[in-house]
DNA sequence: CACCAACTTCAATTCTTCTGAAATTGATAA
DNA sequence: TTATCAATTTCAGAAGAATTGAAGTTGGTG
């Protein structure tokens, strides 16, 4: 069976005009090279030199230049693609993410794990908890970044970071000039606008006040529009309002137990691919740096 | 180094599913084919099945089938190209040919010779002796068939047959009642047109019979009509006029002489391509067989 | 015509790949 | 969960292929 490497060499003679050459330049002896070069002829049927000095062609030596080059450069490139693929040099990879990491947080990690990666192809989309998970476990999104959810279905979690909740209110309510932690206690008169995030809490003495809400809003822009508005009061997590809005401030809650866990969700049995693996290792390293950074300093 | 036989093997692992079915079809064992996936992960860089057994791919291994089979499609199409050259079943000939034999010998013989080539592609050329010597010189012919001529320059000549002049006349003309060969002396009287062939004839008593001659015409269709119309006679090889022509008579010379050696003209110190390698084999065998059959029967 | 450099040949060696047996693994059924 | 079974992997030795260095040819050159 003919090999690529004695087409390799042939090439290589045929370019160096002779064997001496040509061995130096594969790292071969003259007599390996002509060797070769004489199994490779009887292999294709034919004579590719026009004497055994090197110097000239047959036509069918000059055909098997042509196509053999063409061969070697291709396999070679072929190799390459798979090599970069293997090592996330290359490939695409989707992340679906809650918008409060993918604003906050993403942006700085994605342009660091992108520098060395200048060649992979990102989707990010910002959506939900649930719809990440969806989209994760449809195989539509490589990766997610959501609160948690009861893991199950086809989807596993790896927590990231916790985030407690912060009280968002007017910058002038009354609230604001309290000296210490906001308690559930000290918001039984005021009126709560829920939100999708908030609705998690377990806590019995949020629950109350959370049902007595009328007004649910799940757009986090819209939602704070209504607070500096002075519509009401909400709680969200404190990714959420990173970077602070005018006019309203963010107050800490007394309850330390009020808060989300934030981490990866990924497709379970399905080994991800190598952009998406070198993404998670990144992810999992940097982003609780990251997020401690901005929200514990 | 990556080969492309382990491609090869990886190949048909990913479309039999598993290793056993594979190491069959590849006719190996099944532990020489897991050590070849083996050192071809380590290779490239990344697991290329899902788990170890190989009825799923990952997204590396994916990327290398599609890219795997098409090297392997590519390299083969392209050995069988060589191969298919180096054994002249394809390849392109260009014939130069003086018009007698174009006309009564090649049709046959080019006939039988690509009935087992049929993806050879030929140009063949009429021309005269000089000139064929000239396109062969040059390389715009593969081969050459015509007269002989002082060997020498670039090419070699190489005797096919030889070829008897005859005289060509009026068929009511005097000569044709003559009960035996034609003399020299015979055409004393006579008008003779001169052409391209006959002006090889050393014959003495021929030269100064053409020393009176006062029309000269290359072309045998035009020079045919002029015998016929009685303008004279000419002198011909046999084979130009084989297939005889209407109204017109071609007498045997008693000169055994006076005759043409026609052969291959090929250039010299240049190898023939696989194509042209065949065809002048061929020819060097049947060509003279069928000259033979067309006029020594 | 002798010389020289390039190439080829040959037998021994080295490197690679393959095999068969044993161990391990993972899925399936008890 | 454990037992079972087939597939896969591992391992060491065997077989095979490629490489080497030395000796032998060949063809071109002064």
């Amino acid at each position: 069976m003919i090999k690529l490497e004695a087409l390799r060499v042939f090439v290589t003679v045929a370019e160096s005009g002779n064997i001496k050459d040509a061995a130096d330049a594969v790292g071969r002896t003259a007599s390996a090279v002509s060797m070769t070069l004489k199994q490779l002829e009887e292999e294709i049927g034919g004579p590719l030199f026009q004497t055994d000095r090197k110097n000239s062609l047959t036509a069918l030596g000059n055909l098997m230049l042509d196509l053999g080059r063409e061969q070697i450069r291709s396999f070679d490139k072929s190799v390459s693609i798979m090599r970069a693929f293997a090592h996330s040099r290359i490939g695409s990879l989707s992340i679906a993410s809650v918008p409060s990491v993918a604003t906050n947080v993403l942006p700085p990690i994605l342009q660091r794990f992108l520098e060395t990666r200048p060649q992979v192809q990102v989707e990010l989309f910002d959506i939900d908890t649930a719809q990440v998970r969806r989209m994760v476990e449809s195989g539509v999104a490589d990766i997610g970044i959501a609160g948690e959810s009861r893991t199950g279905g086809g989807v596993e979690f790896t927590p990231l970071f916790s985030d407690r909740f912060k009280l968002l209110c007017k910058d002038d309510h009354d609230l604001c000039r309290l000296d210490r932690p906001v308690e559930w206690s000290d918001l039984k008169a005021a009126t709560l606008i829920r939100n999708g995030a908030s609705d998690r809490i377990e806590a019995e003495d949020y629950k109350q006040i959370s049902a007595r809400s009328l007004i649910t809003v799940y757009n986090v822009t819209s939602l704070v529009a209504m607070v500096k508005t002075g519509l009401g009061l909400t709680i969200l997590p404190s990714l959420t309002m990173y970077g602070a809005y005018e006019g309203v401030a963010a107050l800490d809650l007394g309850d330390t137990t009020a808060s989300r866990q934030v981490g990866l969700v990924e497709r379970r049995d399905v080994p991800p691919s190598p952009v998406a693996a070198a993404f998670r290792a990144f992810a999992l390293k940097e982003i609780p740096v990251l997020v401690s950074e901005q929200l514990g300093g």
